[in-house]
Parts: structure tokens; C-alpha cells; sequence
DNA sequence: CAAATTAGACAGACCAGTCTACCTAGAGAA
DNA sequence: TTCTCTAGGTAGACTGGTCTGTCTAATTTG
């Protein structure tokens, strides 16, 4: 009870959105796990969808640090591109794993545009990341690099979910090897 | 009006759930769709549920038949798995594109396990028709090549809607390319 | 006292699915 | 041809439930 209501609010959203589903979880489910009164959702937050870009906005933002971390723990930059792949190894291990959020968000929200533009510059932070690591690995053409190690990631998080293994990362992982190799 | 009832409401609803994604979209806008009776729905499918899993399953059954007819019509089985990227090239360019549908499907069914497993059904078909193809190509993993292939796939048609751009889905043929020159 | 927060009732919209009462097309009999 | 029966299609009201968002009145907190 200690932090205020509005971070207490997103992260129990954070949690649930991401666990069922943006449209799955109700605004009493929220409040309910968040431990607060419904009015204090709406006094913070004019409605649903700005608590749900609140939360995915905090969600990007962690999700960029993690990556931030680990690019900055390597020297190598293609060591750097492989252990995003682990590091998307570690998400789609985690108990109840639905796939990548931001693409579980794209589909729930095809007639929001505020969230459908957080879905793609998240996904266009993850590109940045990847472009830099291409681009200091020495890769001709870093930004085409990027694009494909983007899809790569997207496809092998949606996959890994779809089947409940973590093979297709694994396979993405030496896809990116290989992509790295043929780059230069 | 001619066509029988259910293959009217499987048609309609296989559009409507492509465009907007299956829970945007009501039993109502079903049936006002196929310009047919809301008891004509429930005289031939037991649930909306059972609509959705006939309609998806026609859809992935079109799909096959696309990619079967592709692969039969080149000989050359990289040419083969080069030519699906540009269906799904196709695909993407259509008005309204949203993605993959089996993974807004996905996206949409988290508490359906007999629609949840049509979409693994589907993708693990596509990914049969990758092993084939890197199998007959000398690839010396065929089955993993086919899992990345698929990840780019899935990953290229995801991006491609996020940014409403089919640069994706060219750069991940150009990374379909490259693997399967690294593969033998 | 004053401002914020609480619990929870409530409104209005929408949803899936059921029910009823009417209608229509076509087969079979004469 | 005409009549009748039947099987299934029709429109749309209706039920019971869920949803977002509002309102109120009581309570807490500074």
C-alpha cells in the first residue's frame, strides 16, 4: 500500500495484460489486484487504454534496459546479438509465456491507434538495437541485418509460444549466427 | 443466396476475423454479413467457437493448397522456398493486411484449446513444407533450417504489418536466401 | 476542516445464445 | 394442375451475463 496508486495500477496491469491479454483482463480484475478502488484507476488515468499504454510504455522501457545492459556487459558485438537471443531464451521460459507482448498488443488493439504506434516504436527500438550491433560487427548493410534479426527474433518468440518449446529460438539463434558470418 | 447456409457464414466469417480479429468481432455482424438468420448460425455450428475453428480451418486448408500448388510448379527447392516469401509477399499487400491470421488467432484464443491447436496444426504444416524443400535442397539440418524458415516467416508477415511495409518480408527472403546457401 | 481514497451500486452498451411465431419452397398425392 | 404437409429458413425480441466508466456516500489522512 505504500506506492502510489498509479504505479501500483500499472504494474498489476503490466502483469495481467500480459499473462490473458489486454482484452481478457476486465478494469475490476485491475483494481482488484492492484488493491486499490476503481476511482482511483480513473482518477489517474482518463481511460482503459491510457492505463494499458501506461503499462506497456513502463514494459518497453524495462525491456529496452535489459537489452541496453547486455549490449553494454559485451564487447563483441555479435556476442551481444547472440545473447538477445538468450535473452529472449529467459522471457519464453518464464511460467504462462504467450509470446512477445507488443505483438499479443498489436492484435488487441487494431482500432487504437496510440497503442498500435507503442507496438511499433517498441519494435523499432528493438531495430535500433540490432542496427548497432550490426553496424560495429561490420556488416555491410547493417540496417537489411537488422530488419532480418528483428524477424527472425519476432517469429522465433511467436513460435516458441505457439508450440510451448523453446527449439525455435534456438534455431533463430544459429540463424543469426549465420547471418552474421555471411554479413561482412 | 444460393450457397448453402453454413459455407455463406464460414465465409463471411472467415473475412470478418481476418480484418478485425475474432474477438472484435459479434455473432450479429456474422450473420447480417452472410445474409442469413441468426438461428441459421446456431442450427449448423454448436458456438461462435466452432464458426471460428470451421472458418480457420478452410483458411488454413487455402494456404496449403497455395503453397502446394507453388512448390509442384518449380522444380528447384530453393526457388520453391524463395517464392513462398513472395506469397507471403502477397499477402501482406492485400488491403487491410493485420499480420499472420493464425497468430492474431493465437493472439485471441488463449483460453480455447481446440482453436489454440489449429494454429499450431497450421504452422506446423507450413514448417513441413519448409523441411521438404530444404531436404530436397541437400540442406544437411533440414529440420532446423525449417524451424528458421519459419521463424522468418512468421516474424517477416508480423513486422510487415506493424510497420505497414513489405521491406520486412523482402529482407527475410534475402535471409532465406543466405541460410540455405549456408546450409549443405 | 479539506482533500484524497474507499467500497460498491449503478447506467448504458454490448455480447453469446435461446425462443417464438411466421414464412416459404418443394415433395407427394390426387 | 392444385392441395397439403413438412422441413427448414426468417426476423427479431429476449435472457442473463460482462464490460467500461460514473456516481455517491462513507472513511481516512494530513
Amino acid at each position: 500500500m505504500s506506492s502510489p496508486a498509479s504505479q501500483r495500477l500499472t504494474e498489476a496491469a503490466s502483469r495481467l495484460f500480459q499473462a490473458k491479454g489486454l482484452s481478457s483482463v476486465g478494469i475490476n480484475e485491475v483494481v482488484r489486484e492492484a488493491g486499490v478502488a476503481k476511482m482511483s484507476l480513473y482518477n489517474n488515468f482518463p481511460s482503459k487504454s491510457d492505463l494499458a499504454k501506461a503499462a506497456y510504455a513502463q514494459l518497453s522501457k524495462e525491456r529496452q534496459q535489459a537489452i541496453e545492459a547486455l549490449v553494454k556487459k559485451v564487447a563483441d558485438p555479435e556476442t551481444a546479438i547472440l545473447e538477445m537471443f538468450d535473452l529472449a531464451c529467459r522471457l519464453a521460459a518464464r511460467p504462462g509465456f504467450r509470446g512477445c507482448a507488443f505483438i499479443d498488443l498489436a492484435a488487441h488493439s487494431a482500432q487504437d491507434v496510440g497503442l498500435r504506434n507503442l507496438v511499433r516504436d517498441h519494435k523499432r527500438a528493438i531495430h535500433r538495437h540490432f542496427e548497432e550491433s550490426a553496424r560495429r560487427h561490420g556488416a555491410a548493410r547493417p540496417r537489411q541485418l537488422a530488419t532480418q534479426l528483428l524477424a527472425l527474433w519476432d517469429g522465433a518468440l511467436t513460435d516458441a509460444a505457439i508450440e510451448g518449446s523453446l527449439e525455435p529460438i534456438h534455431a533463430a539463434r544459429e540463424a543469426a549466427h549465420v547471418l552474421l558470418a555471411a554479413s561482412k
